[in-house]
RNA sequence: GGCGCCAUCGUCUAGUCUGGUCUAGGACGCCGGGUUCUCAACCCGGUAACUGGGGUUCAAAUCCCCAUGGCGCUACCA
C-alpha cells in the first residue's frame, strides 16, 4: 500500500457478468486519477452480488485488463459477495428503528426488508452536475434485501461505501438518477454520505449508448487489435474531460498531473475509432522496433505464419521498413506476413491489371535477368538495375516497378520497392518474379489457344 | 408516460462559472497541394460549429426563461 497524504478513498466497483467495457475502463481511470493526484486511496470492489450472473472468468478478465492499462489499486480486490453477512445487520436495525418494514411472507420464500419512503426533498450535490432535486416519491418504498436473502445494489453499495469509508463516488451518469435512492439510506441510517461526481457516458457513433453493436467495446478487444495501453488509456482521458491547454498525448503521470474533476464536461461522448487509430500510431512511434517485433510476434501467426519461421532480427528489419504504415500490430501483420512466406498469392484482379500489360512481361524479364547477375542485392544496387530498365525502355518509373511490386510482394501498397526487394533477398524475389513471368507466359498460351 | 441530465465544427473539445480580448482556438476525420516507385508518414492549405425563440445588458457562445432535440433512469439487475 502507498502512503496517502489525504484522506480521500475512491473506488472502482464493476460487477463482473461481462468484460471490462470501455465506459468502465474509463470510471475506473478517472478514479485512479483522482486517487493519485490527491494522494488518496483507490480500492477495487468487485460487486457480484448476483450470483447468477457473476463468474470468476469475468473477474479475472477485469482485473487483468485493469493491470494492462497500467492502473492498479491499493485495497481490494474486495468480493462483495464475501460481505454478505455485513448486510443484514443493517437492515435489521431499520426494522428495529421503524424506518423498515418486512414484506408479506411469500410462500417458500424469505420476506424482503423494505425502507419505508420519505417525504423530503432529496439534493444530490454533485461535484460535476451541480446541485439536482429529486422528489421523495420518486424513490418509494426501497427494497433493502431481496427474498433471497441477498441485498439490493443500491443497499450493498451505500453499505460497503461507508464501511470501507469511500469519500468520492465516480461514477457513470447512467447513475445519476439511482442517487436519490442511496441518500435516503445514508440518511436513514444516521451516515454521512460521500461526495458524488457523475461523469458523462460514452456514445457510439449512432449517439445511443456505447454497446456491442458498435463494435469493439470491450478493452480486450482493443487489446487484441494490437492497440497500446497507453494510446487507449490516453483516448480514454480525452472522453469527457481535456486538460483545457490543446495537449493530446498525454502519459499517466502527465494525466495523473492534470486531472481534475472540475474539468471533467457534462455532455456524453462519441467514441471515434479513428482517434484512437491514430493516437495509437503516435505511441507506436514512440516504442522501440525491438519490442514492436516482439509484440507483432503472435499476430503473424494469424496469417499463417509460424513463429519459429520468424527470425526475431529479420522482423525487425520489417518493422523498419514498415515505419509508420501500420495503427495496430494486426494491421501490422497484414503488412508484413509476405516477407516470411515462400510464396506471394496474387488474386486474379491484381494479377490482370499490374502483369497483364503490354510489355509487362517482357520488362520484368528483363529485370530479373539483371537481377540475377547481382553480387551485391541491396537497396542501392537493385535501384540501379530497375532505373537503367527504366531508363532503357523510356517508360515512366511506375510502369516498371508496379507490376514488380505486384509480383514480389501481392499487393499495390508496400514501403519502397529497392528496400522491400533487398530484404526479401535474392532467391525470394528470383523466386517470386519467374512465378510470376511463368504465370505470364500461360496466360499468353492459353490466350493464343484459345 | 413520469423523473432527471445534456446541448459549440461530422467527431473529441477550448471558450461558459468570473458577459466585451471569440470576425469562436486546437485535435481527429475529410478535401486539395507538396514530396514520391505505390501506400503510409511528414509539410502546407482548406472545409466545418455557438439547436431555435424570447428576454436581461451599452455588449451574450457566455446570464435567465421557454421550446426543440438527444440521452439516461424508471426491478426483490448491477
Amino acid at each position: 500500500m502507498r502512503s496517502n497524504s489525504s484522506n480521500i478513498r475512491v473506488r472502482f466497483a464493476p460487477s463482473p457478468t461481462g468484460y471490462l467495457h470501455i465506459g468502465g475502463a474509463r470510471t475506473a481511470l478517472f478514479n485512479w486519477l483522482y486517487a493519485r493526484k490527491l494522494g488518496g486511496v483507490f480500492v477495487l470492489r468487485i460487486e457480484d452480488t448476483d450470483i447468477q450472473r457473476s463468474t470468476q472468468e469475468s473477474i479475472d478478465a477485469i482485473i487483468d485488463n485493469i493491470r494492462w492499462l497500467g492502473l492498479d489499486w491499493d485495497e481490494g480486490p474486495i468480493l462483495q459477495s464475501q460481505r454478505f453477512h455485513a448486510y443484514g445487520g443493517y437492515a435489521e436495525r431499520l426494522v428495529r428503528e421503524g424506518k423498515a418494514y418486512i414484506s408479506e411472507e411469500k410462500k417458500g420464500a424469505k420476506p424482503a426488508v423494505i425502507l419505508k419512503r420519505t417525504s423530503d426533498l432529496i439534493v444530490v450535490d454533485d461535484l460535476i452536475h451541480g446541485r439536482v432535486e429529486f422528489d421523495p416519491e420518486v424513490v418509494g418504498d426501497l427494497v433493502l434485501m431481496k427474498s433471497d436473502g441477498t441485498p439490493t445494489y443500491n443497499f450493498a453499495c451505500v453499505v460497503d461505501d461507508s464501511e470501507m469509508c469511500i469519500t468520492h463516488i465516480i461514477r457513470g451518469d447512467d447513475h445519476l438518477s439511482n442517487t436519490p435512492k442511496q441518500l435516503v439510506l445514508y440518511r436513514a441510517l444516521g451516515l454521512t454520505p460521500p461526495q458524488f461526481a457523475h461523469v458523462p457516458l460514452i456514445l457510439g457513433p449512432d449517439g445511443s449508448r456505447l454497446s456491442k453493436r458498435h463494435g469493439a467495446t470491450a478493452v480486450g478487444q482493443f487489446r487484441e487489435e494490437g492497440i497500446l495501453p497507453e494510446a487507449l488509456v490516453n483516448f480514454l482521458a480525452l472522453l469527457g474531460w481535456s486538460p483545457g491547454d490543446n495537449r493530446e498525448m498525454m502519459t499517466l503521470e502527465h494525466l495523473v498531473a492534470s486531472f481534475s474533476l472540475e474539468r471533467v464536461s457534462k455532455k456524453s461522448a462519441v467514441f471515434d475509432a479513428k482517434k484512437l487509430a491514430w493516437l495509437n500510431m503516435q505511441y507506436f512511434k514512440l516504442r522501440p522496433t525491438a519490442e514492436i517485433a516482439r509484440m507483432a510476434l503472435p499476430y503473424l501467426e494469424e496469417f499463417g505464419v509460424l513463429p519459429e519461421e520468424i527470425p526475431l532480427p529479420r522482423l525487425e528489419a520489417v518493422v523498419r521498413l514498415l515505419g509508420e504504415r501500420f495503427r495496430n500490430l494486426r494491421e501490422l501483420a497484414e503488412k508484413a506476413h509476405y516477407f516470411f512466406t515462400r510464396t506471394v498469392r496474387i488474386d486474379d484482379t491484381l494479377f490482370e491489371k499490374h502483369l497483364q500489360k503490354e510489355n509487362a512481361a517482357a520488362a520484368i524479364r528483363e529485370v530479373t535477368g539483371r537481377m540475377r547477375a547481382l553480387e551485391e542485392f541491396t537497396p542501392e544496387s537493385l535501384e540501379r538495375e530497375m532505373r537503367a530498365v527504366i531508363a532503357e525502355r523510356g517508360v515512366k518509373a511506375g510502369e516498371l516497378i508496379q507490376p514488380v511490386r505486384v509480383a514480389v510482394t501481392g499487393r499495390t501498397e508496400t514501403p519502397g520497392i529497392f528496400e522491400t526487394m533487398a530484404l526479401l533477398g535474392k532467391e525470394a524475389v528470383l523466386a517470386r518474379l519467374e512465378d510470376a513471368l511463368g504465370r505470364c507466359g500461360k496466360r499468353a498460351a492459353q490466350g493464343e489457344n484459345g
